[in-house]
DNA sequence: AATTGTATTGACGTAAACGTCAAGCTTGTA
DNA sequence: TACAAGCTTGACGTTTACGTCAATACAATT
């Protein structure tokens, strides 16, 4: 029983249009069987696209994505290439660490901010 | 001793343009004095200015980090606005924390595929 | 069989975020 | 004073990430 979705059935799912879809599928980022000329999709294509919109919402292009997705297809038989894909995982992680201190020093900020209304207001008598 | 800059010598110094800065200042993100009509900048429009970088490294559009800047404009004064301001930095840091999440998922997905490639370079003797 | 509903592939449009001239103005220096 | 260096404001170009038709084909329903 391995659910399938038409384009607009898993872009509804997603809360995407079916035009992203297409899209990603000409971008390499995403390749659906096919079923005569109709796209047909599986459960491992939305648990890609998941990742994909994930990518999206930490800011990473189209195109960072798709490196990042070339991670996943490792061929362990090539040593030369598999030391490749260690060295940019590590590169990839670093990059993530530097973007958890810009969010956290964004988080302390606001922290900042909401204590000092707070404050403002707790002095006028008014509840937050 | 309050340093000032020109725009190109800001630019050099954040690694970005004077294209960029004057495009922000179009934008109503910046806007640093004049001296004449040439524009000078403060140590202040600096710290103001890596905000704003932070703001794009983290994903958000101009327009959004723009919203951002505004929450630290405070007019304690107006309860209102104070209560509005509490409200949009409450909103702010949920979608920061959501973020948090992501990245962290990602790190974790990261993890593992590092830990499986070096596993498998072990198995095959190759020093990591 | 005729109609209605989806899907598909172009092709063109668009908003965001700048890049890249072009033309003119000011200013320090030889 | 001539001129090179740096600044200014347009104006148009470009890339990314889709939106929006349009024309056509296939599929399902009456």
């Amino acid at each position: 029983m391995d659910e399938l979705f038409t384009v607009n059935e898993l872009a509804q799912e997603l809360g995407i249009t079916a035009r992203t879809l297409r899209f990603y599928e000409t971008k390499g980022l995403l390749s659906p069987q096919r079923a005569g000329t109709t796209r047909v999709y599986t459960k491992r294509d939305r648990a890609r696209m998941r990742l994909i919109l994930r990518g999206k919402r930490l800011g990473f292009s189209l195109a960072e994505i798709k490196e990042y997705l070339d991670l996943y297809k490792v061929d362990n038989e090539n040593v030369e290439q598999q030391r490749l894909l260690l060295a940019r995982v590590r590169e990839r992680m670093a990059e993530l660490e530097a973007q958890r201190e810009d969010l956290e020093a964004a988080v302390a900020e606001l922290k900042d901010i909401e204590e000092q209304v707070a404050e403002t207001l707790k002095t006028k008598g008014v509840t937050t």
